[in-house]
DNA sequence: GCTACTCATGTAACCGGTTACAGCCGAAGG
DNA sequence: CCTTCGGCTGTAACCGGTTACATGAGTAGC
């Protein structure tokens, strides 16, 4: 490893040169500049992150919390690979990296300020790491943990929950557009008997799209019916069961607006089920466009998000509260309506 | 923040006895370990990772070298997530936490000792961030840029690319096994023509499992056909295309193994574009277990791999490395046949 | 009772940068 | 010609830990 007084000895300047030459090289003379970064080229010197973070007080990194909800194991974020790649791609292009916090599993671990599954172990985790922000993805029970790194001052985006805080913000789906869209598109095709399955109560992202199922069914002119909506944890199994019930009443719908792909696959288990062809009887609407959904047949007519948006955004808001100190307002990405098979021409 | 040096001055200690507290307990006195570890408790000291990583020469993080091949831009890793899950959860027992390492979008950053996508690049970061190791995730064409990093002294952990080392490793699945059992299922189902659809020829599994399917052959006491073997790359489109191609042959094949499940999807698409029926005309086994496996019509026969385990393997190996100083031998994880609907009773 | 050795702890150098402050030099102004 | 000022560079303190080495107390051995 070259170290920056190796340079410095070679060209004959101080080390304080040298760090200047690449922390405020406009204070620097151009001769003695070109001649520092030229020796630093050819030795391939790479400051040491390290000793920078330690005198800055401050790291090229962004923390990145991300956990599965012990409640439900087996969930995984629809489309984890296209929001880090989104993240890495813009943080990249600023120097920064991200970290992936870890903590849920070090009850066994002895470093002093780590204790489990806790948001002070998160909180604490990113203190000592001088993390220049934080990126919280949702695990779906999450929600007032993130609350706690919002008060820690340090500048945070998460992604579908809504915080806020000195400076912190938040990225999320145009959820009740996009529901609206999708109840447009039924109420379109000539559907007028249109249910809805929800996601989980406790979700922010499940209620918008909830309420602009209420939105679209109004500006269709068509009436609410309590009994049209079923309760689903946007799993596949609880759509499968939803559709059943939806399915069983006196008056079955015709249409169904899933707020979640997994959900809308399920209820086209069920209708198969029940014998009902999709979209002959039954029209489905999903949301997510997750790749199954091209896959499913008939393919999924759903409502599009925008996938590398969420991390191009969160990494635009992230750096803003970096170098502004100001929180910029929450970023909702517009959906876009995909027309496949299930819905029928 | 609480520092060491406060710790310390309400123990009535040094620093050093605060620090060899946390690094060698058993070099401290029982009642003063004690003081200071109820102290530290109460004042929620967390140790400044940097200055920790500065004078240790190590950090307590292990870099992630993941990035999108921009050959093929839509491909996505078949089980990202479980592997990050496995990961972070093994090695954070340990104290450890990844890094995701960026560079490819660098090229207007003015960091010194950083070019974009080649190796180098991120060999540098490595050394400035002083990792404790690697963990190296193929993405389809950085087979060579791996050898690079193996040859750095790093303790390195490949996943699907065949690295060796001083310090290096790899993690891959029992490929010529898992499809030798693919053939044999479908040879014990009576079937004596069985093709393959292989993946791209510069990837290591798919050659294993090109070498697995011909093994299969010679333990049924089958015959191979070079005429019954179809060059692929891992996607759907090429399992479509290859298997109309296979269909079109003089003797088309009954069966067909294909090396991923994506491929598979393709195969199945292209039997009912041709007017036949799966399971009962042809019999089709993946590789992979992929989600949608199970979703397509018919529901996919496969060679599941053990997805979590590679995450727990690669970061077994790499601690074991960081710990010991040898390299540990490659991990062969086996695979399982998931038996569907797509070969039949 | 003196030496030898062990154990616990303190002292201080060090890791490799950043940056406040001081100093030097040349040019502009009086 | 002397002062002033601005631009460039060096000096040294500092970030917050780790650890080699020194020190001193207590104990065992003779």
């Amino acid at each position: 490893m070259v170290t920056a007084r190796e340079i410095a000895e070679l060209c004959g300047v101080s080390v304080a040169t040298v760090s200047r030459v690449f922390n405020q090289p406009a204070s620097v003379s151009g001769p003695t500049r070109e001649r520092v970064e030229r020796v630093a080229r050819e030795l391939d010197f790479s400051p040491n992150e390290s000793a920078r973070a330690l005198s800055r007080k401050q790291s090229a990194m962004i923390g990145l919390v991300w956990d599965t909800d012990h409640r439900r194991p087996g969930w995984r974020h629809p489309f984890l690979q296209d929001l880090l790649l989104g993240l890495k791609s813009a943080l990249s292009s600023h120097g920064y990296h991200l970290l992936l916090l870890a903590t849920s599993d070090d009850a066994r671990s002895r470093t002093p300020g780590v204790s489990l599954a806790d948001p002070v172990g998160y909180v604490s985790m990113t203190r000592r790491h001088h993390l220049a922000g934080l990126v919280l993805i949702d695990s779906g029970s999450d929600a007032e943990a993130f609350t706690a790194f919002a008060r820690s001052g340090l500048p945070c985006v998460a992604l579908d929950v809504a915080i806020s805080g000195p400076k912190a913000t938040y990225v999320t789906s145009d959820n009740v557009r996009g529901a609206a869209d999708a109840v447009a598109h039924l109420a379109g095709l000539g559907h007028r008997r249109i249910a809805t399955l929800t996601g989980p109560r406790d979700n922010t992202p499940a209620a918008e799209r909830t309420r602009g199922y209420r939105d679209g069914l109004a500006a269709a002119g068509l009436e609410a019916r309590d009994d049209y909506v079923v309760s689903g944890d946007f799993y596949r199994e609880s759509g499968f069961v939803g559709m059943r019930r939806l399915l069983a009443r006196k008056e079955p719908p015709t249409a169904v607006f899933a707020a979640s792909d997994e959900m809308a696959v399920g209820a086209l288990l069920a209708a198969r089920a029940t014998g009902l062809r999709v979209p002959d009887d039954l029209a489905v609407v999903g949301f997510d466009d997750i790749e199954v959904a091209s896959l499913v047949d008939p393919a999924l007519t759903t409502i599009a998000q925008d996938k590398p948006g969420f991390g191009t955004a969160a990494a635009e808001a992230l750096l803003k509260m970096i170098e502004t100190d100001a929180a910029p307002e929450p970023v909702l990405l517009p959906t876009r309506l995909v027309v496949r098979d299930s819905c029928g021409a």
